[in-house]
DNA sequence: ACAGCCCTGTAACGAATTGTAACAGGACCT
DNA sequence: AGGTCCTGTTACAATTCGTTACAGGGCTGT
């Protein structure tokens, strides 16, 4: 979401050359070599607090990642879409259980193997699984100030500012995003109701910001709107003002 | 926040008396070859944006770390405190500000020689590394879900009782915690305002749950009923009911 | 000691969000 | 085609939380 290191492959020219087993010095590498597996919507890919064996790579489709609550609330953490990579960061359980949106296909990675190679490579793939880490930290540091700052409107400006740039669609032009996910998911990944999502899609339709096609595609007409009504908080775009800090330093505090 | 990797020191005995350089194998023995750094209250360590040129390991205070928002709100990502390390995931900037709420004592390492010992030493330190990426996310997990999904009293709850267990303090007794944050710093941190964090304090304290002495410190008394009250989404305690998806599988949704 | 300031606590009011309920529309089944 | 179920939408009532205002307490500096 920040950094394309990521390079859209490209990188293993010489190995599939030569005629060899993939190189494993990259994560394209290591799971264009695996399988792709077939999950049906609404199929699990793992559960929350299963110990961790895989990491995975989502090629086509939707997953959401969730959280049960003991009261039965559920939590959703995020969405991942196809050429995104899942859980790199768990030395630990799950921490969410991943559920197939749409009918999903994805390659996965044992967690042993991917350490094993990991220790032996080159930096590469050692890079890379930091920057998949930092991705993933950015993404959760950027959902939580949506989800402890912004107002329903701001979340849903936000949200869907978001999914138009994962797309990769310029702004300034309208665009139309696919959202496969019901309402009742947006609603638990942007702490709202069904409700409140729905009256925020309509008031952001009469305002003529955004055409709804059918339940599962928007079109976003007034962008720069709407990235003005998400707080402009769609980027890394700190606002880095350096407020010297008040001079409190003789406090107890 | 979650688990408590960094054991409270005590294992560097051994090279320290034999007199020896810190050995470079973990990360209690990086940090211990570094000078204690001193900060004042409200001065900032780093600040969001700026390249993420140190990992740090508060010896002792307390760091809050925010970032602020376009238009001049602020998010409290978390608190840093004694024995807890900091921005180990960052790969590109600094994802927010740390700034010290007390007077602070700290160590850091440059991440440059992090990653050159990480990338030499053995796996000691590398899985030390990811334990504590794994700590931040599972932290970040957890607030994102205090944001999204609990009300004003469940937060604070769940504030109250991370507190406590931040400690090491064991349940079922009464415990006394330190807060040295404002209750600004709270609100900002649980989404709520400040009105609103005192609101739930005096309600707390009416109940008898709680009983505050002075403004910064807390005396648990009913962590039964807080840990009730705080959805028992204290520890990783998966509440894993594998409800077997709905079959919506035929759906296009 | 006193004034002044900042942080905190309390209460009344109002706004924003949520819950409830009723209805519309599409997909699937028979 | 008709019926049923599920999702999505809208209106209205209920609640939570934020806003505003003000009072108390501790610390600072004169």
């Amino acid at each position: 979401m920040y950094s394309s290191h990521l390079a859209p492959s490209g990188h293993h020219v010489p190995f599939a050359a030569l005629g060899l087993t993939p190189k494993t010095t990259t994560l394209e590498g290591l799971f264009s070599a695996q399988p792709a597996e077939t999950f049906t919507a609404g199929q699990a890919v793992f559960w929350e607090g299963d110990a961790s064996t895989h990491v995975v790579q989502v090629v086509e489709g939707c997953l959401r990642l969730y959280r049960i609550l003991p009261d039965g609330r559920r939590a959703v953490i995020g969405f991942t879409f196809g050429g995104e990579v899942l859980g790199v960061s768990f030395q630990g359980p799950y921490l969410y259980t991943a559920e197939a949106v749409t009918p999903v296909r994805l390659r996965r990675i044992s967690r042993k193997r991917m350490i094993e190679v990991a220790a032996t490579s080159s930096g590469t793939l050692r890079q890379q699984l930091m920057d998949k880490m930092y991705e993933e930290m950015s993404a959760a540091q950027h959902l939580i100030i949506v989800l402890g700052q912004l107002s329903a409107e701001e979340r849903v400006a936000n949200f869907l500012v978001a999914a138009a740039q994962r797309t990769g669609a310029d702004r300034r032009k309208p665009v139309a995003v696919e959202l496969p996910m019901s309402r009742l998911d947006i609603a638990d990944y942007l702490g709202l109701t069904i409700e409140t999502v729905c009256r925020v899609f309509s008031k952001l339709k009469r305002e003529g910001l955004i055409a709804l096609e059918g339940r599962h595609q928007v079109i976003l007409r007034g962008i720069a709107a709407l990235l003005d009504l998400a707080g402009e908080m769609d980027e890394d775009r700190p606002c880095g003002i350096r407020v010297p800090a008040r001079p409190e330093a003789a406090l107890p505090n």
